[in-house]
DNA sequence: ATGCCGGGCGAAGCCCGA
């Protein structure tokens, strides 16, 4: 089971690179962010056309996230629990019925949170703190989770091309990294990290200044797993290609792939 | 590099992202 994440800013603007990449590396699932549009208006037969099955939680202009997957969508929850009234579009999840492969997961896009005496920050800290409500609830059902996308959360300083630079930045602020934290302490494993102790390994790029080329970006997109999805985790990596293409996002994509359950020692 | 890109919206210029 290969599940990727990627922060496409737009699915509309980036059609092409994602099916170019979705028929390169064929994933079972795709976890997008910021797709930037509504469900009526998501390329779903795009999709359906190289195997996908979509479940899309939308937003008109800004945030939306959506699931991609060869296998069965079931279970579905589109919206993070703990405020009725946030109606920004930035959680959805659902269980992958890939029988002894089969996993829930989510595709997250977690606030920015900049700048931080803007109640943005606030914001980011409280829907960070819902989300280690869920995850916490969601470990009592004793499955392999997935919870992946783009976290805006810079780990540690080895994230980042500058700690001291971003030292005051939403992404890499103290109370920010205790949340990420706090996440681990349920017992979550962050995919890339397990499996690679590099630092200097970065998901995003700002179109600014020309980033990517001198590598001075931050790795904000993870993948969360629950402990039964962690005994599973047989790789996991970034693919710094798409980022070099034309008409690139700011993100490129990361991937982990899981063995089967019946493969668990 | 607190927006110098790039996308949405909508038809110019502002809002937003990290």
């Amino acid at each position: 089971m290969r599940i990727a994440t990627w922060n496409v800013n737009s699915v509309r603007a980036r059609l092409p690179n994602v099916l170019q990449w979705l028929s390169e590396r064929t994933p079972d699932v795709l976890l997008l962010q910021e797709i930037k549009t509504t469900a009526e208006n998501f390329p779903t037969l795009e999709f359906e056309d190289l195997g996908y099955n979509c479940l899309v939680a939308g937003q008109k202009s800004y945030n939306g996230v959506a699931i991609l997957s060869k296998y069965p969508l079931e279970d579905i929850r589109e919206h993070l629990p703990g405020d009725d009234a946030d109606d920004q579009a930035r959680y959805v999840e659902a269980w992958i019925d890939a029988g002894s492969s089969g996993v829930r997961v989510a595709s997250i896009y977690l606030p920015n949170g900049n700048p931080i005496d803007s109640p943005k920050y606030p914001y980011k800290l409280l829907w960070m703190d819902r989300l280690q409500s869920h995850a916490a609830h969601l470990l009592t059902n004793e499955e392999a989770i997935v919870l992946g996308g783009d976290y805006n959360v810079v780990p540690s300083d080895g994230d980042v091309h500058d700690p001291e630079a971003w030292a005051n930045d939403a992404l890499c602020r103290p109370e920010t990294r205790a949340r990420f934290r706090a996440i681990l302490y349920l017992g979550y494993t962050e995919a890339f990290r397990a499996l690679n102790k590099e630092i200097g390994r970065y998901t995003f790029w700002d179109y600014q200044g020309r980033a990517f080329e001198s590598d001075r970006g931050l790795r904000i997109d993870h993948f969360l797993l629950s402990p039964q999805a962690a005994d599973r985790l047989k790789s996991c990596e970034i693919d710094l290609v798409p980022r070099g293409r034309p008409k690139a996002s700011d993100h490129t994509p990361v991937w982990c792939e899981l063995t089967n359950s019946s493969m668990v020692l």
